[in-house]
DNA sequence: GCTACTATCTGGTATATACCAGTTGGCGCA
DNA sequence: TGCGCCAACTGGTATATACCAGATAGTAGC
């Protein structure tokens, strides 16, 4: 049927619209319920399946948080977090008031051709015969789940990582026990969403947005020691990022 | 009615997954045409609105790509774009091959405090009644929109620069006509989608994934020169940072 | 006052249907 | 051969309805 009154703006927009305004006013404050499905269907005249397309509008952009069975919330604000500063998640939490934690979701040594996945040797310049610790866990800040990071990293290089305690920062590990400084790491970001997997690890919708980071950090003498893929979420998770004229300048 | 077969996992998820691996697999290649949401239901033995709502799984990863009244496609390969050096996106996609572009929306040069944009002056360090350039721009590469730029620049450090060329770089210029170096950048990056204004402007759906940016670029006398907030295609652009120790980890 | 049950409410999923307005490709005509 | 028209097809929007199962709050019983 269309639009009843609103000049070409589908009613579920324009529904979207006035609730999106009605949390940017304040009216709504962070961590307040929105009017379910059905009372906003109620208030606008519309059917509950454009309501829900209309929640879905602010479900997407963060605005809005929906909890299974209970209702929609406002969003909370987000936490900002360093890209320059990477090795130290915890830190980075910690200088922020936040309390970091991080949850072994696994933790093994295998050899890196078995992992049926050959980025991971080819990334870390290994063959498929040398062995690599696969530590995955759940990093957390005031016990939200935050981050899925999944880390390999060369056995030759960590001999008896898996013993040490995993629940703190990886790259404090690497400097204190094995005296390997992290020197030049190289990132690639991509959106994205969570995923089955990582939505299940953060407790979270699979469906909701996501930061896609590919992680190969190097030594001094450019020898890959880590490569990582971590999934950040995008609800409660900005990223900053400073350089300087010598990072890139040079060449003009 | 929900899992007619399919061990709790919804029916749309169940289609949007042979769908994924139909193109993972590389049956459905780049620009391929997906089935129409009408075939999948036949196929499938759903409803329609479930068929969309499986297509809506791989497009809202990016997956697949909507065009409307036209079909569903597989979505090209991410273009690579550093975040080292954002001053020069030009630059970087002429060194991928790609044809950089840029279309002037807006060029303006107004008083900041009219702006109703508090933000703008407070990211630039000045007051309400200094002048500022705006310059609103579409950056295509090979003629395909990538990026939304919105920049703010003192009239006072850049005197006449709505005179020059404006669909080339704006650092090239700041450097060739005014002898600005940038010398520090400060990013702010976020999950994002497009929204209305920027998806007319790219030509794309406002519900498509994004990645906001807000930079502040400061010369080597810590003079704040520029202010921007970009939006990046999400659907078409990965990002790379390379970060050095020395960046980063002088502090231990 | 505390616990246990229960009716209600919630979002999640699914169907069947309808209309709209661009897109597309084929067919007929000049 | 080339142009223009038109029917079929497509995704976008919207409704009305139904059932599910976990969350929640109120009430009855102890």
């Amino acid at each position: 049927m269309g639009d009843v009154a609103g000049g070409g703006v589908p009613a579920y927009r324009r529904v979207g619209g006035v609730l999106a305004a009605r949390i940017r006013s304040g009216e709504l404050a962070p961590g307040a319920r929105v009017p379910s499905e059905r009372e906003l269907a109620a208030e606008h005249g519309i059917s509950r399946m454009t309501a829900r397309a209309a929640v879905d509008l602010l479900a997407r952009r963060g605005l809005v948080e929906r909890r299974e069975r209970s209702g929609v919330f406002v969003a909370r604000p987000k936490i900002e977090q360093s890209l320059d500063t990477v090795a130290g998640l915890s830190d980075q939490l910690e200088s922020r008031g936040v309390a970091p934690g991080a949850e072994v979701l696994e933790a093994r040594t295998v050899r890196a051709g078995t992992l049926g996945d050959a980025e991971v040797a080819s990334r870390l310049g290994i063959s498929g015969a040398e062995r690599v610790h696969v530590v995955v866990r759940v990093r957390t800040g005031d016990g939200e789940p935050l981050v899925l990071e999944e880390n390999y990293l060369p056995e030759r290089l960590f001999p008896g990582l898996l013993r040490e305690d995993l629940t703190g920062g990886l790259y404090a590990l690497m400097r204190e026990r094995y005296g390997l400084f992290p020197a030049r790491s190289r990132q690639e970001l991509e959106t994205s969403l969570l995923g089955p997997g990582a939505a299940e690890a953060l407790g979270t919708s699979p469906d909701a947005p996501a930061l896609r980071v590919e992680r190969v950090t190097r030594d001094a003498r450019g020898r890959p020691i880590e490569f990582a893929r971590d999934l950040h979420r995008g609800d409660r998770l900005r990223f900053v990022s400073e350089v300087s004229a010598e990072d890139w300048d040079v060449g003009l």
